[in-house]
DNA sequence: AAAGTAGATATACTAAAGTATAGTAATATT
DNA sequence: AATATTACTATACTTTAGTATATCTACTTT
């Protein structure tokens, strides 16, 4: 999702920040990445372990967005070989309370989806 | 999106309900369409005159999408011509919680990207 | 020296999401 | 009778997201 410029009658800047939320969030392998990391730094091949069936090309990719979206931290171990490790940001952390929001919302509508 | 399986070591009921979280918010105009029916029911025209762009395909189809998971109402009136309303459900109206943390993430966010 | 591992990139492709444009049925307005 | 409005649907197309598969460099292990 690029744009939400479209609603109207709200301020600007909520607009904008619920646009970055959603882009840190939505796309098939995000979510998947943040939680590997929830649990703590991770290298590449670790990441790749612990999500099924995600290619080498997505998990780059995101792990570059999510790195230019200041959500995840990649550090270069100067050793040899290099030791790459992604970790979270203390925003990329935060997720956790949009998650919570968001747990507790689909929670209740799965009761009432029901009645 | 359609699967957040990968997810791992995290309770399968909350995958599901962020996953269903998920499906409702994202997408181009899934959440204009939610905000502007915030603002109270609305006639297909209305909606439409409020959001930028959508076009009537889009419109229908997301319409009919959120109907189908409980976030719309749409409601005929036997009057000639007929006169359809479209509304939030109650767990509709709830995601303004969500949204709610989204913005906050989305503020904070910004506010550390900058320093 | 050959095979394997870490951390990727390159190229080509398919599938899903979204856009553009036209058209429909039923009624209302002039 | 002609035009406009509401609430859409149909068809075709483009763009973006994701998949498949192969390859690369630098190093380690056997």
């Amino acid at each position: 999702m690029k744009d939400l410029s479209e609603i109207k009658q709200c301020p600007r800047q909520f607009v904008l920040a619920i646009n970055d939320t959603l882009n840190v969030l939505s796309g098939k392998w995000k979510l998947p990445i943040i939680a590997s990391l929830l649990y703590g730094k991770k290298r590449y091949k670790e990441i790749q372990g612990n999500i099924e069936n995600i290619t080498p090309r997505m998990l780059s990719k995101e792990l570059k967005e999510l790195e230019l979206n200041g959500v995840v931290i990649r550090k270069v171990y100067d050793t040899t070989p290099v030791r790459i490790e992604y970790s979270l940001t203390a925003s990329g952390k935060d997720i956790l309370k949009v998650l919570d929001a968001m747990v507790d919302w689909g929670v209740e509508h799965r009761k009432s989806a029901i009645a």
